[in-house]
RNA sequence: UGGGGUAUCGCCAAGCGGUAAGGCACUAGUUUUUGGUACUGGUAUUCGGGGGUUCGAAUCCCUCUACCCCAUCCA
């Protein structure tokens, strides 16, 4: 379903394709401590999805290490949203307690290797000791107790022998680690609750660090899949999973960035808030971005779907835009979906010149979708239709009912007003109609343009229904709270007018009422004597954007402060004026070399093999530089001798820069010496024009497309030709020759 | 302030040294008995800013800036 490519994927082909693993196992591992939301349908998207493509499986696992948080009635509405959404989890839901008695083991044999302790600080001091994220913390006295003593403080602390707080188990790290997730994180602590599932059987519980990369790594999982903010731990999770040296394959963390939705609030704390305060009906209120709630307001699983996979997979903290969530739910109904005709705020129409009444076959699907249906439609001589839909002074551009401008009335009759009924406030009640008995719909030949269809029902016949309009629950793009709510977020029209089909037969539950939107009949509220719908999205409507002005973002740019660059100390100056003096480096150049110690020592180095100044620098600024970054000084594989026998190639014009740099990469990676490198792979450059010649006529030949277009001045294009040709040439010819000759032919 | 991330169109997002994909939104037009759908076109001379390397840079190097995460006995 789904050949998008994003880094995940790549990843897990990579891993695939090296024989790391032979089978892809994922995830998805929530803690059942709330309703899931959209957010969780990413993840689930994500994690199940990448298991099927590649044919793999994905657990379903319940992070239940909290006892006071969790219940059950969470892992049921989780596996129900796993379940909605289409996917089946693998073997039986796991629990994270299920691995308790083999976490808990493992701990021991941490214990034992020396790599954790009982600590008895208390919270504070903890707090204290793990220092602040520019100064390093303290370890705690209780870290030297022996192995011994850890072992019978544990096991007493599993028995339920101390009270909440007085003891701890942490790892022994490192209280200075930069990272203040690896200053002794905490693994186990007391908690005399009651857990869902366990019971009382522990008094101690893994924490999240402790519990999750192992419970991966028991179940077999490949790639552990998580959200961003859990980049600090992943230090943890390979902390744990290596020093316990367990036997391969391990899993690996992988993070992506949490999906963001404007105008909606995702995280629990403020669901929880909406839900507790009354401003919704409960987590599955149709305006919540919870499963439940998009689940009732009569979203399609499908469609959540092609959304979770339309935003991509990425790193970057972003905000999805609702109206590509409202897309997707559009296209999916548009062609499942019968349209029938509803009037949401009726006016009374008389048709003056229709005596009695008859029954229309009307199709339930627009021609443009491939399904069939019809249903009988009763027409008569008084009927309702929207009060929108008529207009005594219509503005310009306005395609409806006007007493100059006759409309279809949509499967019927063209209709035309004949007068206007007012009450004695000059309100509009009723409209005087004549109708156009050749106009039926199918076999008009009145020959009467109009330049609208609008839905109506029969007055007799129409059924009073409740609809519930729901908008966006805040007005502003990023809500922080409640006083963000959007006022009309709910409108509840009590007494609309809908055809009788549609509550006799009810082909399906969803419907596009014509012209207005998709609705759902209420999973809850429906019943055949009140019908209740729920408008799921409302059809896109140009006419009423345009009216609205659109307000023109004039977007400034913005304007860069340069910060300061910090100056260079005596040492670093010598050097950068011997440089650009004595050396003629350009000062970039320079200015990199002369700051960076292990840099300007590896010049100085090359610098002694060979009196090619410039290029050195060049190539130890930039490509040494980045091998450096990568790895070590101490761990290149390449010395500067070697270095310096790549820049005499070049200055030789034995190889152009551009094999210098493939040369390079092959160097840094087998520590081979370039000349050796060149000779085995022949890269030695190809400068003869007449040689060169030919490849380029035949690239030009070939596109044809791309020479037209440059002769019409795409200039960029002569990179084009170039890259063309050095490929064919596997990267040999000589660039420079090429772009000249380039440039001649295409003249 | 130390560490870890991120920055490509209004919003998402591909891209990994050789012509800046795609979707949403916007916009113009064609078809239309839904001001819907479908279809056709238009939308980034430029990739957070500034330098450097290269024949050629969104991609490599240096530097600056902005935003996010980390100092719960939460996950």
């Amino acid at each position: 379903m789904n050949e998008s490519k994003n880094f995940l994927r790549t990843i897990v082909e990579e891993d695939l394709k090296s024989g790391k693993y032979k089978e892809i196992v994922t995830r998805f591992p929530p803690e059942p401590n709330g309703f899931p939301h959209i957010g969780h349908a990413k993840s689930i998207f994500i994690n199940f999805g990448i298991a099927k493509d590649y044919n793999g499986h994905c657990n379903l696992r319940m992070d239940d290490t909290n006892p006071t948080k969790e219940d059950t009635k969470y892992v049921e509405a989780l596996k129900d949203a796993v379940e909605w959404l289409g996917y089946e989890w693998d073997k039986s839901v796991r629990f994270t307690s299920d691995y308790f008695p083999q976490i808990h083991d493992y701990a021991i044999q941490l214990i034992k290797m020396g790599k954790a302790y009982v600590d008895s600080l208390s919270e504070e001091e903890i707090r204290e000791y793990r220092g602040t994220v520019t100064e390093a913390g303290k370890r705690s006295k209780y870290a030297q107790r022996s192995v011994e003593e850890n072992l019978d403080l544990f096991e007493r602390m599993k028995k339920g022998e101390f009270k909440e707080g007085e003891h701890i188990l942490r790892a022994k790290i490192d209280m200075s680690a930069a990272n203040m997730k690896m200053r002794d994180p905490l693994m186990y602590r007391i908690r005399h609750v009651e857990h869902f599932r366990t019971g009382d059987e522990w008094a101690v519980y893994p924490m999240y660090d402790f519990a999750h990369c192992l419970s991966d790594y028991i179940e077999g999982v490949t790639h552990s899949i998580c959200t961003l903010e859990f980049e600090n731990n992943r230090d943890i999770y390979n902390w744990v999973l290596d020093t316990l040296e367990l036997t391969p394959p391990r899993p690996y963390q992988h993070e992506f960035a949490r999906l963001g939705i404007n105008y909606t609030v995702m995280s629990k704390r403020k669901l929880l808030e909406l839900v507790e305060g009354g401003q919704v009906s409960g987590w599955d209120d149709p305006r919540l971005p919870t499963i439940a709630g998009y689940r009732r307001k009569g979203y399609t699983p499908e469609s959540i779907i092609t959304f979770c996979d339309s935003v991509g997979i990425a790193k970057a903290n972003s905000m999805v835009d609702v109206a590509q969530l409202e897309f997707c739910i559009r296209d999916d109904l548009n062609t499942k979906v019968p349209r029938v005709m509803c009037v949401l705020d009726p006016i009374k129409v008389t048709i003056e010149n229709y005596e009695g009444s008859e029954s229309i076959d009307a199709s339930y699907y627009p021609e443009d979708v491939p399904k069939e249906g019809i249903r009988a439609l009763p027409f008569s001589r008084e009927i309702y239709i929207e009060r929108d839909d008529f207009n005594e002074n219509p503005p310009k551009g306005y395609f409806r009912l006007t007493p100059e401008q006759p409309v279809r009335l949509k499967h019927a009759y063209i209709i035309s007003c004949k007068e206007v009924i007012k009450d004695t406030n000059g309100k509009t009640v009723e409209i005087i109609a004549e109708y156009s008995p050749a106009s039926k719909s199918g076999s008009d030949t009145s020959g009467i343009k109009v330049k609208s269809a609008i839905q109506w029902v029969s007055a007799a016949e129409a059924k009073e229904v409740e609809v519930r309009l729901y908008d966006r629950l805040f007005s502003v793009e990023a809500p922080q709270g409640v006083e963000d709510i959007n006022p009309d977020s709910l409108k509840i029209i009590k007494n609309a007018l809908i055809e009788p089909a549609v509550i006799s037969e009810r082909p399906d539950e969803r419907f596009q009422f014509e012209r207005q939107g998709y609705f759902y009949a209420d999973p809850v509220d429906y019943t055949t004597q009140k019908p209740v719908f729920n408008k799921i999205v409302g059809l896109k409507d140009s006419y009423s954007k345009k009216k609205k002005a659109t307000p023109v973002k004039t977007q400034e740019k913005k304007v860069q402060i340069d910060g300061e660059v910090v100056a260079m100390s005596e040492k670093q100056q010598v050097l950068f004026d011997k440089y650009t003096s004595e050396l003629k480096l350009n000062s970039e150049v320079a200015n990199t070399l002369a700051r960076d110690e292990n840099l300007s020592s590896f010049y100085e180095q090359t610098l002694v093999e060979l009196n090619s100044p410039v290029n050195l620098a060049n190539i130890v600024t930039n490509e040494v530089a980045r091998e450096i970054k990568e790895t070590s000084v101490d761990t290149l594989k390449f010395t500067a001798k070697q270095i310096a026998e790549l820049v005499k190639m070049i200055d030789d014009k034995t190889i152009s820069n551009k094999i210098a740099k493939q040369v390079f990469e092959e160097m840094a990676k087998s520590g081979e010496n370039p000349e050796k490198i060149v000779e085995a792979k022949g890269l030695v450059q190809i400068s003869d024009p007449a040689k060169i010649s030919p490849i380029i006529d035949e690239i030009i030949a070939k596109n044809p497309d791309n020479v037209a277009k440059f002769k019409a001045g795409n200039k960029k294009l002569l990179g084009f030709f170039v890259g063309q040709v050095l490929k064919a040439t596997g990267g040999k010819a000589n660039p420079q020759v090429v772009n000249k000759l380039v440039a001649e032919k295409l003249k």
